[in-house]
DNA sequence: CCAGAACATTGATGGATGTCGATATCAGAG
DNA sequence: CTCTGATATCGACATCCATCAATGTTCTGG
């Protein structure tokens, strides 16, 4: 993560126009590309795909460091850039760390990459 | 290009199980995360933009060189990478080349993204 | 057949990124 | 307060990737 840590937890639709309809700036495609950047990555897809299945929509760390087979740094790291790039919320309580989808951010990209 | 060079010309659509709705596999969440990285790129993102903007929904390596203010080989590259995805067509008319976007792929792609 | 134009391919290179192990932080139990 | 367990952060490393310059390929015109 370099142009994600130099910016704050963003919302994607709010800035772009959708990819086809008229030639995209460079500013625009740059945030897009970072947005599915934070999304092309298996352990992510799968992650996001585990909170969203998971009881109550709701996970933390422990729950997804065995069923994907990578350590607990590994995932940890994941998860930030998947909080950072507004995909999931952090809620901390107690010693754990509970991650869940930010209702709408999945379906602001996907209304990007849509055609009209 | 590792992954996608042991592929033929993909269909995303017809292999993955949408994001959401239940515990994604190894196998789609790989497959999936692949057509993601060929568009997770600022250049990928305005050539898209730029084929569909284009006349007649039509360009060639020479329309987008000077726009996208890259080297006709990195272009080059970067087409070829979409069109190794699915999402691009190309056909070749005299010595020109000619890129299209494919119906319908980029749809294919936003709704594994989308919620329900 | 030859020269030029449009595009593809190759090789090199600097920078980004996924992964791990080790360490730091932090809350709760005793 | 100290110890333990759950996470986060850091440093290191190997790999991947975007870009360019140079070269190869293929078509057109003369």
């Amino acid at each position: 993560m370099t142009l994600m840590e130099l910016l704050p937890v963003r919302d994607v639709t709010a800035c772009c126009s959708p990819l086809t309809g008229e030639a995209m700036s460079q500013d625009n495609a740059v945030s897009l590309a970072s947005s599915l950047r934070a999304l092309a990555d298996p352990a992510r897809l799968r992650i996001i795909s585990m909170v969203a299945a998971h009881d109550d929509a709701e996970a933390c760390v422990c729950d997804l460091t065995e069923p994907l087979g990578l350590q607990q740094s590994t995932v940890s790291h994941h998860l930030k850039i998947l909080v950072d790039a507004g995909y999931l919320t952090r809620s901390k309580r107690g010693t754990w760390a509970y991650y869940r989808l930010v209702p709408g951010a999945l379906d602001g990209v996907a209304a990007l990459l849509t055609t009209v």
